[in-house]
DNA sequence: ATTAAAATGAAACCCATTTCTATTGTGCTT
DNA sequence: AAGCACAATAGAAATGGGTTTCATTTTAAT
């Protein structure tokens, strides 16, 4: 599968910005600068594909605004959200792949994906 | 804080469910049994009530659609969703506590809350 | 019984996302 | 170069869960 034209301005965006954005916000500064960039659809459309693809990551932080950034190409990672000053610390490892084998084991479950996403306040924010 | 006629209806339908629901599969729950149960709004408004008193806990499974479940007074659990027949197994210990001290040892963050869940094939499933 | 506070229901509203339809761009064939 | 088929896109409208508003009904307190 290739990258379309929405497919690139979409990936020089979210390579700009490197935080979690979600659709409108990756959409508005598309349109800042240039009025004729690409519409919302079309930005969802390559989000999909960016994501399938495994270079972008969705993120839900349960607020009903599903956020999307760069990943490594097929890696995933989570976040420590801070309720404060919403910034996020992105963490090195998934806590949860280690725990896979012995959740088939226990309960005969097959681990396919997960969510996990940690709130709380950020070192900033606790200093103030 | 007491509980409203609309709050024990809604407890009712949780006790006799025992998977998670939604609003709407509360709501609709109660509409069969009895045609004049409280509306949408008032189960919204009971199961924020309910929330918050940490008699049910509110279960984001990224669908957009938030499912809603008794817990033990306070506690709260998280789960194996199984992503063919749509169960789920409840697992009996959160995972994310006992990280919590690390989390702050090495970022500086102080932990608040967390969502977690684990999406997959359950046993039954993988039988077939 | 009177009155104030809390709870309720219907409808309006919000807003991210999806769907639908018409239009445009791209590559390929002749 | 012109024609054609199909993928990509835009934009409007529909969807759908959830929340807000506000007038009305219940409940509780005096
Ligand atoms: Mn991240
Ligand atoms: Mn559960
Ligand atoms: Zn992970
Ligand atoms: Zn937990």
């Amino acid at each position: 599968m290739r990258l379309t034209k929405g497919c690139k301005k979409v990936l020089d965006v979210l390579e700009s910005i490197h935080e979690l954005s979600s659709a409108q916000d990756i959409h508005g500064r598309m349109r800042n600068e240039d009025d004729k960039a690409p519409g919302l659809t079309t930005v969802y459309r390559s989000l999909e594909s960016l994501v399938s693809e495994g270079l972008v990551q969705a993120v839900d932080l349960g607020d009903g605004e599903r956020r999307y950034e760069l990943v490594k190409p097929g890696e995933h990672h989570h976040h420590l959200v801070c309720e404060s000053c919403r910034q996020s610390v992105h963490l090195d490892q998934c806590l949860i792949a280690e725990l896979e084998e012995g959740i088939r084991h226990k309960y005969g479950f097959q681990v396919k994906g997960h969510i996990l996403e940690i709130f709380g306040i950020c070192k900033v924010c606790t200093a103030k």
